[in-house]
DNA sequence: CTCACTACTTAGTAAGTACTAAGTAGCGTA
DNA sequence: TACGCTACTTAGTACTTACTAAGTAGTGAG
């Protein structure tokens, strides 16, 4: 599981430009904090996973923490972007908390269609999520504010609905459950489960 | 936040009957992996909470997994027995996959009022759950089994409706979503908040 | 061609990891 | 009161951990 330093092949000088070693290490590091949690890696793993030395890793992202940051802050560029696109909106829209210009149905879709097609990602978030919960995790600021924002973009996306609020937390919490049963079991049809669930959800809120 | 061994106080010999030092050592490692999952606790650090060595803890659990394996199956134990009490079911109703003598609206309920008063215990499943989509993570059969055992009760609960797979998929997904929010923001009211949910996801199903 | 810069390496440090071997001390029983 | 059992300790093993200091080697600009 774990390698050793015996196990390190021998290696040959690869020097690339930071920010492309950057990008290398954020990539090799989701996967791996995906599957074992960040508790559950070391610095090691990642720069065995780049090809280099663990200290190569910690000149660009200073320590271990740093490199949990990068990841995130990563993360946070790629989505707004990959979702504003969906969506075709303008980026701001998801960043600020005003109106949204969505439906809550068409918001939700977007979401999980995305997700769906990452599960590594999906996984990241909950294994990151989960951990944590311990206030002395060094994602727990993160993932807080996380659980803020993210229930305000739904509450937003449901304000033509009779109760946003309770939606909001509704949807959330039905769309992260649906998302762990389907890590555990990649049988399920994501999109297909989740219209179901989201009709259901959403239905007894509307007004006409 | 990891004790030092200078931290350590000097210790007065404290030998007690195996059966009560093995149930501290289990209630202290709940507590601490709940908190930090599986790979974030060390074998020293339940021992610090116990008030003995590293060894002594050793010497009643074997390994690290072993420890996890005596924390899972005690849960298993106390669960089975508080459940079917709170039922008014026999223990082997639960075990078993047959019918269920009770409502699928009574089950949850059960459930949800159970869990809303032992957060701790909910985080212990919710980190460990995640931390152990990893087929590597020594809890990795372990979840995977529940996950099947658990919607196959939800589905017997269910069996008065249309369609008891896919409400199983749902309720499951939905009461471990909300959970999930009620872990990180404690002032949610878990068992009103799944009422709400509940009622929505069962309601279109219900047959006449 | 030279030089500054910087992406890396090696070689450390001090601490923590799970786990073992061997011995010690308390307790129940004969 | 002696004896065996066993709950524990100390001291060790071999290894991993995050991180640092100092040096090396590619690279691009002058």
């Amino acid at each position: 599981m774990t390698s050793t330093a015996s196990d390190r092949p021998q290696r040959v000088r690869d020097r690339r430009p930071a920010p492309e070693r950057l990008k290398q290490i954020i990539t090799e590091a989701t996967t791996l904090i995906a599957e074992r949690g960040f508790w559950g890696i070391s610095i090691q793993d990642v720069a065995d996973a780049c090809g280099i030395s663990d200290a190569g890793v910690l000149h660009h992202v200073g320590t271990k923490e740093g490199l949990l940051v990068a990841v995130l802050e990563h993360r946070d560029e790629v989505d707004i972007a990959l979702l504003s696109q969906m969506l075709g909106i303008a980026e701001s829209e998801l960043k600020a908390d005003g109106t949204l210009s969505v439906s809550l149905r068409d918001f939700c879709r977007a979401l999980v269609a995305r997700n769906a097609q990452q599960p590594e990602i999906v996984r990241l978030y909950s294994v990151l999520n989960a951990e944590s919960l311990d206030p002395q995790h060094p994602a727990y600021a993160y993932f807080s504010a996380r659980e803020v924002w993210a229930t305000a973009l739904f509450a937003a996306a449901a304000a033509g609905t009779a109760n946003p609020a309770r939606i909001a937390r509704q949807v959330f919490a039905a769309m992260d459950g649906l998302q762990l049963r389907w890590l555990r079991n990649p049988a399920i049809d994501l999109v297909a489960e989740w219209d179901a669930l989201a009709e259901s959800i959403v239905r007894p809120y509307e007004m006409h």
